[in-house]
DNA sequence: GGCGTGACGCAAT
DNA sequence: AATTGCGCCACGC
């Protein structure tokens, strides 16, 4: 059984540190998968259900921006993860988004 | 088997 | 400098 790209997608995200996010290009492009951030993006929609469960909240656009947080249960839901791990997140966006930044092609 | 979709990213205007 | 539009590629129907 070869792991399809969107598995691939659901083991990087899960090896994000507690208090790190990263940005969807960066995992397409861990993944070799180049520009195909979309494929990212749309890999987290099906990952809703998956088990272990997705910490898709740690992931984010190449801003910072919460772009997702309106496809979680709450759309507060996301931000509050967030805070609890000790990210500030203010206005939907990452504050200190370089710092906490997380590059999964560093550590894979 | 072919078309549309999509939680992004980037270039061009 | 900001905004708009287009491209990319795997999965679902």
């Amino acid at each position: 059984m070869e792991p399809s790209f969107y598995e691939q997608v659901y083991e990087v995200v899960r090896l994000i540190p507690q208090g790190r996010v990263t940005s969807y290009g960066a995992i397409a492009k861990a993944l070799g998968a180049g520009r195909s951030s979309r494929l990212v993006g749309y890999a987290m929609n099906l990952a809703h259900d998956l088990q272990p469960p997705v910490p898709a909240h740690r992931v984010v656009n190449h801003k910072g921006l919460l772009t997702g947080k309106f496809h979680f249960r709450g759309s507060d839901l996301m931000q509050e993860l967030l805070e609890q791990e000790g990210i500030t997140v203010e206005n939907d966006q990452v504050q200190n988004f370089k710092t906490v930044f997380w590059d999964p092609a560093i550590e894979i």
